[in-house]
DNA sequence: ACTCCATATGACCAGTTGGTCATATCATGT
DNA sequence: ACATGATATGACCAACTGGTCATATGGAGT
């Protein structure tokens, strides 16, 4: 457990805090690791670059700083999606799910963009581990709606569990991505699709994976 | 159509071409558009700055042209795979476009890497166009095989065509993903597996596409 | 031998980066 | 009023970037 913040900048007045938070994870959202100008950052939130250095070791704890931040975001979403749809059936909730990722994407682009630069810019500091996080959660949480959708029958018995959940994990990240990714989805054009169309399509994925393309 | 190439380039010794463009893969794929160094290129093909500049407008003309020929690559190796199953049933066909996927990324990692830096740095040159180009390739590949399942039988003929393909895009491309980006992938652990708990995992997941989650 | 033109070169330029540090400002206790 | 320690500042630095350009080299035609 290395130290990246600096007392003093738990010290600050919170809506500094707010103010140099909201402007790294903009600055990091909008163009990666490496390519975020401490420079940006600074004039963005109206600080001192020395200020800057006061608050972290570097510009890998301001990184790893703001990111702990955005996934304390997420998982408040997830714990309360899996709450209220306890008494759902598994794909209904499968649906929910999706719908409340894109509506957390609309409210909160900036950490959707944090996820997505992390995803695949190799200079990200400590990448594998970051990655491994997000992925686990998102697995987790898929295999967790499997058991008791299982346990309740709703589900066949002789499910292969794990190449089941990585279906389901392939499916939503790509959902996500589609619906925010410009050019990125040729096939169902979800970037431009209104809400009512969206869940058109997720009904017709869903009932995909319920029935397979060749059963009955 | 931009020309971004010069003729002194293609007028070059064949091997010098290679050389170069050897040399601007590896750079571009390992680091990106931006964070990419004209400097290293220049030093790893061993030729002079200013000669870059005799070859290429800029350094996105060089980007361009070594986009181009690894589109090039891919292109004949999905026509290949296409032909070579034809006889084959639908699952089967997408089995076998899988395994040549795997064996295509570990031939040619460099260009898979391409194609990673392009789906999330914002900052590469034409990145829309790019990226609707090669899921465009994807797509139509996909919608081919499904046709041909459909006309013999082998598919439910209620089948949304449509969510069918983006379900198997984002399946195969997370697959390959899955593969070959280390830390990705919590769930199979597909990096670290051997050759037959590869082809295991896909036929588990073949079988799940043919029958879905829920069914008989 | 001379000309001509394509090709090759690397020192050089302005701009930007992450990071430093001497100095200034502020708040508090006495 | 003074001292002390935390906080704030921005000029400055070395390193590196993409790109330029005056000059050198090479080879073909005469």
């Amino acid at each position: 457990m290395n130290e990246t913040v600096r007392p003093t900048f738990l010290n600050l007045p919170e809506d500094k805090q707010a103010r140099i938070i909201e402007a790294a994870l903009t600055e990091f959202a909008d163009k990666g690791y490496q390519q975020a100008s401490l420079n940006t950052i600074v004039a963005a939130s109206g600080i001192a670059k020395g200020s800057l250095y006061q608050y972290f070791t570097d510009k890998s704890g301001i990184f790893l700083y703001v990111f702990d931040f955005a996934i304390a975001v997420v998982r408040r979403l997830l714990v309360q999606v899996k709450d209220s749809t306890q008494e759902e059936d598994f794909f209904t909730r499968l649906e929910r799910s999706l719908l409340a990722g894109l509506d957390f994407i609309r409210q909160y682009p900036k950490i959707y963009g944090i996820y997505l630069k992390i995803l695949f810019d190799q200079q990200v500091p400590q990448r594998q581990e970051l990655l491994q996080r997000v992925r686990q959660y998102a697995a987790n949480y898929l295999h967790s709606l499997l058991r008791q959708g299982l346990a309740r029958g709703e589900l066949r018995p002789d499910l292969p569990a794990a190449s089941a959940v990585f279906l389901l994990d392939a499916l939503l990240d790509r959902f996500l991505q589609a619906a925010s990714v410009p050019a990125f989805d040729v096939v169902l054009d979800l970037e431009q699709a209104n809400p009512e169309a969206l869940r058109q399509r997720v009904q017709e994925l869903m009932d995909i994976l319920r029935r397979g393309l060749a059963g009955n």
